[in-house]
DNA sequence: ACAGCTTTGTGAAAGCGTGCACGAGGGCTC
DNA sequence: GAGCCCTCGTGCACGCTTTCACAAAGCTGT
């Protein structure tokens, strides 16, 4: 309990490639690995040796000078700095495709963010049980937020009903928002908000290749999120 | 055919914005929209105009000073330089919850990337039938590919396989990849590669949402990926 | 105890992306 | 047809991110 208090401000790069560390952390040490170095996590994520060691410094100097980073403490310090030293649960909103698969799939629970609810607006929804979880109307979305203290919704509605749904998720006093809806919602100041759309990102991807196929030049260099070798090898 | 060839190099922050800008358009399209100005697309993105009239001006001098831009002919633009004028059929890779999901997903093939066909290595996958696509063997994969023409796969696969399924996709000849497995994969250089992780995602917000619990300083700016404020309103 | 090897932590520079501010250019009105 | 108004297109400056390069620091072996 020294100086855990005095928080940096991370930068927003940094603090998206935390969770990168921690999955590689957290694997190397069931691997029994006790000890890394900067250069060996930097190639297992995919990013500069440089890099690593600057965004491991943002939350503090846990190096050790020709030894390297031990697995297990940096683990735990990294969980800390993200706040998974507990779970978040999350509310689902829309029991649609996407929304039964996102409460199916056990990925969420088992890193710490279990499904605390489900609703729907439709009445042939309401009552049906996906992912082990009773959907329920949207209208008691803020009692099942309230009573869970649950601080994270999901959108999972289709576009047009997203904006709806983010209104609804504010106004039951959500504060983080994970939307999977292809739309652009707007939100009070000090909601957070990110965005996870598959036709953007396979759109982006058809970019590259429709420009690989009819460009002239080569270039076929500056692959968006591309790694130019990542691990095997 | 004037100069279309003359490609400039659009950035890759600009190619992740087309896409929103491509959608926003064709709903304003369907709803009897026909011009648009750079204040209005920008409003609908949650983006600032400069930036919309900068995007734009990559695809050449389209707008008309004074009016804006004709919204039909901008989705041409749009899509020509995004590459959406014809369908991009996709293989996924791995049927399990994630690959049945997206598989049985319509948003795919409604925006120009149908399933072509969905590969795994369990023996009770294979022949199942998902998304209205026979499940086939992971050794097929080339012929797949190879007669439906496909350069995109996804990966939809546990984390552990992920670099399995990336060099079988290689080997098989697909040249753009989306990877939804937790795990960095590696491919060879001219390969493009995105990456979409959920627990990822909820654990960026997560860490908002702790510094804002914990931090006495109360700086709750500066969200992720939030707009200040949106459409409605 | 000291020399040498290794790896961290960080200053400084280069590269990108963003947003302002304004000139250029086109349409509309009278 | 001339002047006014509006909106695009873009030069420029700023801030954030990445990368390099190196001094500081710890461990090991003799």
């Amino acid at each position: 309990m020294a100086g855990q208090r005095t928080r940096r401000r991370i930068p927003e790069a940094t603090v998206a490639r935390l969770p990168v560390y921690l999955r590689i952390l957290t694997e190397q040490f069931d691997d029994g690995v006790t000890n890394i170095s900067s250069e060996e996590l930097a190639e297992l994520a995919g990013v500069n040796a440089a890099k690593v060691r600057k965004d491991l410094s943002y939350l503090g100097s846990y190096g050790t000078r020709g030894v390297g980073y031990d697995v297990e403490f940096l683990v735990y310090q990294v969980q800390r700095e993200l706040g998974l030293t507990h779970d978040w649960p999350v509310v689902i909103i829309g029991a649609g495709n996407l929304g039964q698969a996102l409460a199916g799939y056990g990925g969420f629970g088992e890193r710490g963010f279990p499904v605390g609810g489900v609703v729907d607006v439709a009445p042939s929804k309401i009552g049906t049980v996906v992912g082990g979880v009773r959907v329920r109307h949207v209208d008691e979305l803020g009692q099942i937020v309230a009573s869970k203290n649950i601080s994270i919704g999901v959108i999972a509605t289709p576009g047009p009903a997203a904006q709806d749904a983010a209104d609804a998720l504010v106004a039951a006093g959500v504060t983080s928002i994970l939307n999977f809806a292809p739309a652009v919602i707007g939100v009070p100041a000090g909601i957070s908000v990110r965005k996870v759309d598959l036709a953007v990102e396979l759109q982006i991807l058809s970019y590259y290749e429709q420009r690989r196929a009819g460009g002239q030049q080569a270039g076929l260099r500056a692959v968006p999120g591309g790694r130019g070798r990542g691990a095997s090898a």
